[in-house]
RNA sequence: AGCGCAGGUCGCCCUAUCGCUGUCCCGGGAAAUCGGGAGAGAGGAAAGUCCGGACACCAUAGCACAACAUAGCGGGUAACGCCCGUCGUCCCGUCCCGAUCCCGAUAGCUAUCGGGACUAUCGGGACGGGGAAGGACCAGUGCAACAGAAAGCAAGUACAGUUCGGCUGUAGUGAAAUCGGUAAACUCUAUGUGGUGAAAUGUUAUGUAAACCAAGGCUUGAGGGUUGUGCGCCCGAUCUUGGAGGGUAAACAGAUUGAGGUUUUUGGUAACAAAAAUCCUAGAUAAAUGAUAGGGUCCCGAUUUCGAUCGGGAACAGAAUCCGGCUUACAGACCUGCUUUUUUU
RNA sequence: UGGCCUAUGGUGUAACUGGCAACACAUCUGGUUUUGGUCCAGAAGAGUCUAGGUUCGAGCCCUAGUAGGCCAA
């Protein structure tokens, strides 16, 4: 098993503001509480992802950084089940729920999101 | 030893695996970069953005007005609205004394003396523990509900005194009543502040990009130069309107070595300053500093054979140019000083 | 990162230079009507976002915070 996969690089980011415009404005949706994903196909080499928290549903900084940090390790354990499709995606993650939850559901939601993806 | 008050210090730890962002070293490669290793990686408030600076640009920064801030006195500081010391005032706290209270005695029907109680109220004093504000209503303007004769160019009740004068005192209303009160009312005095804000600013790369086309405007001055107004100064066609239209949300510097930290000595009541030695301690940019597992530490709850077992939880909170403060949030631990209580000597 | 504004009954707004917090809608009760609405009469509901301070007295003035909103790019 190559360790290789389980990185989460700069280059995999979703960073370009054009990009991210792109993928809000005709992006498609799937949803499983407490995650919504948009994402939409693009012509890189990579998978670019990005994550979001809404600062109306929590307020403090420490909070928003944790989620973030638990939905960014949830993708780079999870990151090969979404690998096997020819096209390469630019996804967002963006977390809906208003209490904070147990990295290991973050995870499971997001692997049976992930492989909905198409 | 416990409780309380004040001040200060710290503010979860260890191991393993997998990741993220810089730095350094080794090897491969022409280079982009790839592989391996070492070491570093949030705070006391990083927060609120309430003050003061550094730094950059704008006339190397000007004048007047306006506006804003500060306010006993002395010192510290790069500077401050911050800190230290000190003065008088007020409030809270602690202690003491006297009165009101109770008991007894003596004279006598109200006083004196002695003792008790320490709860409440009132008056006075001491301690210096804690807190608050601290220019000027003898410059001018304004304000004062209700009550009261009257709330400030005046008017004037009752009683008493009287040098017989609308002179003095007392009463009555009220927070305040005749050299009054109020400036966290305007204002005056003294002192200080030029504006903007790292998304400042500079360099590089790409691009035709302060670019291109049309009309207007021309040194007799349009327009601009980051201030609320006026003046002054500087630039001098860089302007205005319309049309068409490419690209980028880039890299580096600014930017992490600084009014820097630690220790010692000296000066000073202190804040702080000086000298010597020693240390290097985040630098991201859709924004790193993490996730999981196990163990420990602490707290809470339940059970309990009082040894422990089980379950839950880990305060407030995340750097964004950098410093000095202030303010606000905060589980718990430790240290120092003072008051008081108990035990022992 | 920097700057600015607002907060008053359930809702929307008033309150002059500091002096008993007012109005409309909504709510409740009664009347009118066969009933409902309309209409008429009446009632209740706040102590002004929070905590301090100045003052005889604070919605208003000062200080600190909380919540919400806006602007610059």
């Amino acid at each position: 098993m190559n360790l290789k996969t389980f990185t989460y690089p700069e280059e995999k980011k979703l960073k370009s503001r054009k990009l991210i415009k792109q993928v809000f404005e005709d992006g498609k949706t799937i949803k499983a509480f407490p995650l919504l994903i948009r994402y939409t196909e693009h012509e890189g080499e990579l998978h670019k992802v990005g994550v979001s928290v809404s600062k109306r549903n929590f307020k403090t900084a420490v909070d928003r950084n944790r989620i973030k940090r638990q939905l960014r390790e949830a993708y780079r354990l999870h990151q090969q089940e979404l690998t096997d499709s020819g096209s390469k995606f630019a996804v967002m993650l963006i977390y809906i729920g208003r209490k904070k939850m147990p990295t290991v559901k973050i995870q499971e939601t997001l692997s049976t999101l992930l492989k909905e993806l198409k």
